[in-house]
DNA sequence: GGTATTGAGTTTCATTATGCAACTGACTAT
DNA sequence: ATAGTCAGTTGCATAATGAAACTCAATACC
């Protein structure tokens, strides 16, 4: 398998599946995020063998996702728990929540529903532009190379099409 | 590796996670999204084998995310297409890039920037609450059974710890 | 006409990760 | 003294991956 990291890859999703684009830690963090905490308890919810259960846990603990708790002293126990990173990856799998719902149940049969905790209300996750508070429709968008793209890398350039076709109607003298 | 298949799973995360939980779909859909549609081009640009990425379109064809069109009849030709699942499938990729960007990379040295195709601003993803439309902080949520959640599945309630809690302040007879 | 190139895949094979089951070690409850 | 809990390890068969070479079919070059 040799699993190729993307570790040294100048894009954020790349980065993120480093960490979250595996069937187990999406799930350890799910669990994570309903209350659950203990070794035990991830591999009875989760079905997942107790080896990989451990190296699941070490990785997620060394990316700084989860926090290992000691709660017990005389045999040391330990429990898992969300960072603030952590809880970030979480809003991730919001975004799965509402991809699994949509496309794999009936609507109006989600299995599972999100409250949130001080006014009880239930929580309906929802993609959003952040200026204009107006939902985004990945059909209208196109990329572009932001400040921290890497000047060298000129063969990924080339996926960028649209920018740069809309780039030369602006300033047509500058051919890239 | 048997793959554990979740696709029964009563849980849209797991259901989620049986295409998009893995390293190369989600970035096959990334490249789809910037403009990528050929077999050559893909294999180019994500160095991923020639053998796993045909079976990865398979796949991604199979589960309604891409469909295969035929683009030249000589020798038969196919580009992948993004449809309605697929660009929905994006929409979790810009929760990937936000997270990947405010955890691997200074801020303001994001590598890659989306744009409106209509207006050309800037579109910046945030997560929010449908009704609201107040961000959403993970911390502040708890999970609960929804309408479609199996009756029978005892053990999988456990988790919503909370969720049962919060129900007997309001209903203290009914004892679950 | 013969050779090279492009596009889209297969095939083969060594390397790794996974799932399963059994085992260890430290303690606790009966 | 025996059974049970919790958190892991260890060992092994099996399945997926990555790399490189190979197959077709057709067009482009000279």
């Amino acid at each position: 398998m040799e699993k190729t990291s993307f570790s040294s890859s100048p894009c954020s999703i790349a980065r993120s599946l480093d960490v979250l684009g595996d069937w187990w830690n999406p799930l350890i963090i799910r669990e994570c995020l309903y209350g659950v905490h203990r070794f035990d308890e991830y591999q009875k919810h989760l079905g997942i063998g107790r080896n990989i259960l451990t190296r699941r846990l070490k990785q997620l603990v060394g990316e700084g996702l989860l926090e290992r708790r000691l709660y017990q002293e005389k045999p040391q126990r330990y429990e898992y728990h969300l960072t603030e990173k952590g809880y970030d990856a979480a809003r991730v799998l919001l975004g799965f929540m509402s991809f699994g719902e949509k496309w794999y149940f009936d609507s109006g049969k989600d299995p599972i529903r999100l409250y949130d905790r001080d006014s009880g209300a239930q929580v309906v996750p929802l993609l959003v532009d952040a200026a204009t508070k107006k939902p985004i429709d990945p059909q209208k968008l196109y990329a572009g190379p932001g400040p921290g793209f890497p000047e060298s890398d000129v063969v990924r350039r080339e996926r960028f099409d649209e920018f740069f076709r809309r780039k030369s109607e602006v300033e047509p003298n500058k051919t890239t």
